[in-house]
DNA sequence: TACTTTGTTCAAGTTTTTTTGAACAAAGTG
DNA sequence: CACTTTGTTCAAAAAAACTTGAACAAAGTA
């Protein structure tokens, strides 16, 4: 043997098998991603990787959440876009690779900026349309009772835009925690 | 005619068709449902009784609507639970009535107390199974790798823990918006 | 008791969402 | 250029979520 100890030249060196705490920690960010409205196959490979101190590429994903090419390329972006991994290319790999972002103020941030601020959006403009259907009626109880909920929603959509930066912020405080295990 | 005015003795004395604005705020609470992870109907049952001054049964709910009796039945269930709707017995009146609770902190408080709170409390099992997981290693170097992974996720559920107090505290306050359009 | 009204349950049907995988595009390599 | 590797797209399949309505239970009435 002219180099020992050296396996798998082909393939990245990483593990390719999921340690049982790893299959725990994947299924808990396959439950999350349900309950914030995601699907499932975004939390495992959220979780996949968070588990990981290696940069992981899609191929591997893949292999080891036994999923489909689709979902693995489809969640990846999803992904990114919300900022909750990043790819990196490591020097001569032609393949793309894959981290997570583990800062809790990050991912908080790139959920509501997704999800949250676009709903915001669109309230506004829903809120106009009310209003002005409100204002076309004629009776003058009826339109009484129109005007007030159109109040009462504007005033829940200006706490709600109120609440988030607030969330940001409270969130973002002692993000100081252990970072990755070696490094 | 002995009593003048007085139409529809028999089903109670409600509008029994819905206004262009309010489809318009029905469709907005639809949409909303949705956004937060409930059935769809749940949204439009809360969103109808949100537009009425006055309480309905869940017979008139269903015909408004358009909605089956099952779906009535148990949105309405849910929306109680939820603390977004309440239910009244009228004087003389054998059906269960419903109205809409409209203070957000309230809404906000009991989404957060029967959606997030759950989950929460299902989180400190799991990272206790984690934590035994990867206590479990023999490997020093894949211990020490889970352990961190361990403390991060631990922290995450410290903060959001601490989180929510604040955001029942937040849109609490100034909820001082115009009440009912009559009474 | 028999009848009516009101409300619940849940299996089956419908709709929506998610996943799959084969075809395709893009880019590196020899 | 021909070939390989890497990644995307999207129509169809599978899975999950939601809704329906008929059967049932509970409670009031005559």
């Amino acid at each position: 043997m002219t180099s020992f100890s050296v396996a798998n030249v082909s393939s990245s060196n990483q593990k390719d098998y999921l340690d049982e705490w790893e299959i725990a920690v994947i299924d808990l960010f396959l439950n999350a991603a349900n309950s914030f409205g995601l699907p499932k196959s975004y939390g495992q490979i959220y979780g996949l990787l968070f588990c990981r101190d290696q940069s992981l590429s899609m191929d591997e994903v893949m292999k080891l959440l036994e999923i489909s090419k689709g979902s693995a390329s489809q969640g990846l972006r999803a992904l990114r876009q919300l900022g909750a991994v990043s790819s990196v290319f490591e020097p001569g790999e032609r393949k793309e690779m894959f981290v997570a972002e583990i800062r809790l103020r990050k991912l908080v941030g790139g959920f509501l900026r997704e999800q949250a601020d676009p709903h915001l959006d669109k309230g506004v403009g829903r809120l106009k349309q009310i209003e002005s259907l409100v204002n076309d009626l004629e009776d003058v109880d009826a339109r009484k009772r129109g005007v007030c909920r159109h109040e009462i929603l504007s005033g829940w959509h200006r706490q709600m835009s109120r609440l988030l930066p607030w969330v940001k912020m409270i969130v973002g405080k002692s993000d100081r925690l252990p970072q990755k295990s070696s490094d």
